[in-house]
DNA sequence: CAATCCCGCCACTCA
DNA sequence: TGAGTGGCGGGATTG
């Protein structure tokens, strides 16, 4: 408790300023105010370490921060309990006002806060609650709204100059909830690169600033992992099409999709390329889900259900998402609807490069990022370590233990991250399709030509692909696209064709409606208010790779690989290398090989599977040579350092981008961020077993240390 | 009864 | 060895 105290108060002194209140005595209301300050910091001071740490409590820097017992179970008249109790407490009425509209909008920004942010808002909230409940309804204690509070507590939009760090501890205290309940929003948060993660207990807050980045890299990763076919062919066919999926049970190891992290992206890029912007969480959880198996594929899909309505609320509570229900024949159906900015581009930039990245080249860093660990694809069971972002300082481990981990690789070790997707059951076709995206290496990186077709011997593999519509869209402004967004159109078409229900769709609630309309404004990035989605609809590539399972991929449990080519995804053009071809040995084992390094400039990473046959895997990058635009937009997180990226640097730096350290300042961070997303796949089918948890769940890594620089 | 999803045990890791 | 993380799923709530 002392700690806790100790923290707060320091919390409070700042506040104090303020209100000019002091005493432990109002200690109860000091917190209220201390936990909707914004807890900005100037710009971190040098050490890293300490640096971070100011943000909001100096104390607790350091962060192992004791564990209170109390926080679990507060005492009810605890300060702590108090603030909990005010906090969540809010009375019924304005709970459901706020579960039913605040839900949906950001209270955070000042700006936004008008009135009605009130009830939801500190202040008043605290009032009432006293009496009206001591005891919470579920609601009360939802993560959603455990959520908006954590939001409220930050800007939408930090200064680029100021750092705003986290303390996991002090804001579960804050917040009055145990420390579990954080990890849950901040893993969300982290996937869409709000936070991120500084050190133990110590996140950067970001934002929205580097959203529209994270989308847009999100929405590429997602098409290049074929996800929007597996939309499409979900939606167009029954749920259970797809069953029938052989079931390897190669399955076992996909352990690490799990995270909520990996899902969290995963569950946007469904949103990101679906055409109508809407997903079930059925379909959700059985895309997400690895495939194979069969058995446990009940208690899985409820796992993972549960999960992405964990996510879901996050994601509501950031005004990304709605939930709206279908009618269907007897069954309610939660869908969520993508609410969020359609058209990330334009934004994201300019915010981006302001704050971040004013830094340091990226070749310091390490690879951070990417934490996640689903496609961790050794069949060892080490595979599954996410990858941590912060620093893969320790040696130990890296190379040969763990299989690849690649996240704790550095980055250098690391460049290859794979993603993969594992689609579960493959729709009707009974064949899964899965992308794959390798990052360009750049020793791999080959040209192709456009319009060619390439055989790769062994694997029946056959690349069709032709060069690229050149695409406008960077930066928001589309092209004219006509072609491509023809063959796209086209692709999506036939494709999908089947998939029905945008009409039965409606929403929950019509007030919710109306909120997140104007919310839309609000929290969203200003762009939209709601629906524009479609028509910004990506870009879908008309190029895939088709891969023949029976090629002997091995570990890919039968399934079969649609990678599109070339897509411009988030506005890059995929322009050289659409593909490589990949011994997968020397991906997977050679972490620290070189030829990770040569990542770069795609961005993404991907590690491969040992598991994977050395029977050559095909692998997609849209990202290699991107147009200058194109880098620009796809390292907007580097941007700033962008001076190194530069367009032509790109290539060449690329792996630097790989690279990056442990970001030790905030901006950093941002920076590295972008890397983050390489992560995404889902690997895991391929993966090895239950390599469970390893990866990374526990402590992870920071590297914070060193980075101090 | 199904949809939600809170809660917290406990496995993992790291320092 | 203890602390930070976070996967996981039982089971309570809600609808």
């Amino acid at each position: 408790m002392e700690m806790k105290c100790l923290s707060l108060k320091d919390l409070i002194s700042v506040r104090k300023i303020k209100t000019g209140s002091d005493d432990t005595d109002t200690m109860n209301e000091q917190k209220e105010n201390i936990c909707m300050e914004r807890r900005i910091m100037t710009p971190l001071k040098s050490d890293s370490l300490t640096g971070h740490r100011r943000v909001c409590s100096p104390d607790i820097t350091h962060i192992t921060p004791i564990k209170h017992p109390e926080k679990s179970h507060p005492d009810p008249w605890t300060p702590t309990a108090n603030l909990k109790m005010l906090i969540s407490a809010a009375s019924p009425d304005i709970r459901d006002r706020e579960l039913k509209k605040t839900l949906f909008r950001p209270i955070e920004n000042e700006e936004k806060v008008t009135e009605e942010d009130d009830d939801l808002d500190d202040t008043c909230q605290f009032e009432v609650l006293d009496d009206s409940e001591r005891r919470p309804s579920r609601k009360q204690k939802s993560l959603g709204l455990l959520c908006q509070k954590f939001l409220a507590l930050y800007p939408d939009y930090p200064e680029p100059s100021e750092s705003i760090n986290i303390s996991l501890d002090e804001v579960a205290t804050c917040l009055g909830v145990e420390r579990r309940r954080i990890y849950d929003i901040v893993n969300v948060l982290e996937s869409l690169l709000l936070v991120s993660r500084m050190a133990k207990n110590l996140y950067v807050w970001h934002g929205r600033s580097l959203l529209s980045k994270t989308l847009e890299e999100l929405e590429r990763t997602g098409r290049e992992q074929g996800y929007h076919l597996l939309m499409d062919q979900r939606e167009g066919s029954s749920p259970h099409a797809a069953q029938h999926t052989q079931n390897t049970h190669v399955a076992s190891s996909r352990r690490k999709d799990k995270s909520l992290r990996i899902m969290s992206q995963k569950f946007v890029m469904l949103f990101l390329v679906s055409k109508t912007r809407t997903v079930t969480l059925d379909t959700a959880a059985k895309i997400l889900i690895e495939e194979g198996q069969d058995d446990s594929s009940h208690s899985k899909y409820k796992t993972k259900v549960r999960r992405l309505y964990d996510i879901a609320n996050v994601l509501t509570s950031l005004n990304l998402i709605k939930k709206l229900h279908v009618r269907e024949e007897n069954s309610r159906k939660p869908i969520f609807k993508w609410i969020g900015p359609s058209d990330f581009r334009s934004d994201s930039e300019s915010l981006e490069v302001s704050g971040t990245h004013t830094v340091t080249g990226t070749a310091e860093r390490r690879e951070k990022m990417v934490r996640h660990s689903s496609f961790q694809v050794v069949p060892t069971p080490h595979v599954n370590r996410r990858l941590i972002n912060s620093a893969p300082s320790t040696p130990h481990r890296d190379g040969k233990d763990e299989p690849v981990d690649f996240s704790r690789k550095s980055v250098s070790s690391v460049a290859c991250r794979l993603q993969f997707e594992d689609s579960p059951r493959a729709p009707s076709a009974g064949s899964t399709s899965v992308a794959v995206s390798l990052q360009p290496e750049t020793p791999y990186t080959a040209q192709f030509t456009p319009q060619t077709v390439a055989y790769l011997p062994q694997t029946p593999v056959l690349m069709l692909y032709s060069s690229h519509v050149p695409e406008g869209i960077i930066q928001g402004q589309r092209s004219p696209i006509t072609d491509q967004k023809r063959a796209r159109e086209e692709d999506e078409n036939q494709a999908v064709k089947r998939r029905k229900h945008s009409s039965s769709i409606e929403s929950e609630t019509a007030e919710s409606e109306c909120l997140d309309t104007r919310e839309g404004s609000s929290g969203n990035e200003k762009e939209d208010g709601v629906e524009k989605r479609s028509n910004t609809d990506p870009h879908h590539s008309s190029q895939y790779l088709y891969v023949s399972n029976t090629a002997g991929l091995n570990g890919l449990n039968g399934l079969n690989f649609l990678m599109p080519a070339g897509h411009t995804h988030g506005g890059m053009s995929a322009v050289a290398v659409p593909y490589f071809l990949v011994p997968s040995p020397l991906m997977a084992s050679t972490g620290p090989t070189s030829r990770a390094e040569g990542a770069a400039g795609g961005n993404l990473s991907f590690s491969m599977p040992t598991v994977l046959s050395p029977a050559r895997f095909v692998m997609a990058g849209g990202a290699f040579g991107m147009s200058d635009k194109v880098n620009n937009a796809e390292h907007h997180g580097y941007r700033g350092p962008g001076s190194t990226l530069s367009p032509q640097g790109l290539r060449k730096e690329s792996p630097r981008l790989v690279q990056m350290q442990t970001p030790s300042t905030p901006k950093e961070a941002a920076m590295w961020s972008k890397s983050f997303f390489e992560t995404p796949g889902a690997f895991g089918l391929l993966a090895s077993p239950p390599a469970a948890r390893k990866r990374g769940s526990a402590q992870r890594k920071l590297d914070i240390e060193h980075s101090s620089n």
